[in-house]
DNA sequence: GACACCTAAAGTGTATTCACTTTCAAGAAA
DNA sequence: TTTCTTGAAAGTGAATACACTTTAGGTGTC
């Protein structure tokens, strides 16, 4: 069984927490199982029983109990009581319909954090900005090694996660925040299958300039169309629509 | 200590199956502590300790954990590795904020509905609205009793769940449809506190017919329309905006 | 008084255990 | 053959056990 790789790589907090370094093994059972449904592993309909993935992943029942309880508050695996948890039929398309639900969730959200977010997110926002261009013109500037690529990659994510978690955090409304970071730990556990080409991060750091201007300006009508313009450029630029 | 009420009315599937009766024990603390935070009985920044939980509520502390992990994964819940559960900063606005939402997820829900609801679900929600109808001229030509009105409301509000909920179903989008199931289980949570007047019911039953209307006529434009009316209007008509 | 250090109590993560429920395949009855 | 019965195997919900971590309240030192 060659399924005990290790995924859990970079799950955990998001903020300045330096002490609580691994994470729980609900934790690590729950990504484990999430990763395997998208990827589509597990097609809707397998049933998933504690004792086997127990067994399995070589952990007690109790992590894997209370990984499942949260896919299926998820809504991604349906458990009746005294019964075993099954797929949700249609969770292969999980990932693309997680980015049709941002296009309704972040263009408001992005409106309501145009009035809310600090100066001082903006320019840490700006700063990462530049930090990213600084990426692409040294990959362009230069050989245009792989190296420089896998730099400005990783610089071009940091800054689209930061970028939309902030807009999430300051949009002054707890459960659509809390939608939002959803959406994007999905996104994260696909993160492993991702690529990004030069195409799409040049245009993605445009977008995000257009974007994070709006909020300077405290431009909710702006951001908000900004925002939806981004989301539908990533998915147009992905033809595979896959990995969103 | 009299938190011991029976919280747990009526939770469970919404479907036909009878034989599973009595919800487990995760699923009755998760509402018990969501309800006592939602009514501000435990504000933002409690801790929410799993063993003293168990013992005020008689459980073991193994479904405490579960409902914690529960309430985290909503976000009403922050709780650190090894470190106690504390009840989420701004909780207490969870309603109204979840009503806001729903603002954002349910028009468009109701659009994507328009082009894939049955002609069997619409007939059938045909007739609860009719049953609802049928109701509220028993208590209007009648003596207006209490009794009458009980079963207006309890009718309304089972139309009200089934319409909301088969918009969500038929929607289209897993991951929006969980989001909207999940709005409505805080509502739901919140029915034991909340009032219907003869009022909001008389303009609920309105909206909803109209949003059946563009169902029925696949008009996603108009079902779009009528269901931000309808929720604008929900909010409008409960000055207190704490039920909402 | 303020601050570091220590220790017992409380709390958390996970494994183990057990009673009860569901599943499923083999044998009996039609 | 098909259908019903049945009992063992497998699975689930929940309690308990235990090692490890955090918390809180001294005690001593400055």
């Amino acid at each position: 069984m060659n399924n005990d790789v290790t995924l859990v790589s970079d799950l955990g907090e998001h903020n300045l927490k330096e002490d609580d370094d691994s994470p729980s093994l609900v934790d690590e059972v729950y990504q484990k199982l999430l990763l395997r449904i998208i990827r589509c592993e597990l097609p809707g309909g397998t049933e998933l029983k504690s004792t086997q993935l127990a067994r399995e992943l070589s952990v007690s029942r109790t992590p894997v109990v209370q990984a499942l309880a949260r896919l299926q508050a998820d809504g991604i695996v349906i458990q009746q009581k005294n019964h075993r948890a099954v797929v949700r039929e249609g969770a292969e398309n999980w990932l693309v319909e997680i980015h049709e639900l941002r296009l309704l969730l972040e263009p408001s959200a992005a409106a309501m954090a145009a009035q809310r977010i600090t100066e001082a997110e903006l320019t840490e926002l700006q700063m990462q900005a530049a930090d990213v261009k600084t990426c692409q013109q040294q990959y362009e500037a230069g050989d245009r090694s792989s190296a420089h690529l896998q730099k400005w990659s990783t610089a071009s994510r940091s800054f689209d996660y930061a970028l939309h978690l902030a807009i999430a955090d300051y949009c002054g409304n707890l459960p659509i925040s809390e939608a939002i970071h959803k959406c994007w730990s999905y996104k994260r556990v696909s993160y492993s299958a991702a690529e990004e080409t030069p195409e799409i991060m040049t245009r993605g750091l445009y977008d995000h300039t257009v974007l994070l201007d709006s909020l300077k300006n405290r431009d909710s009508e702006t951001a908000s169309v900004a925002m939806a313009m981004h989301l539908r450029n990533a998915s147009r630029m992905r033809p595979d629509r896959l990995i969103v």
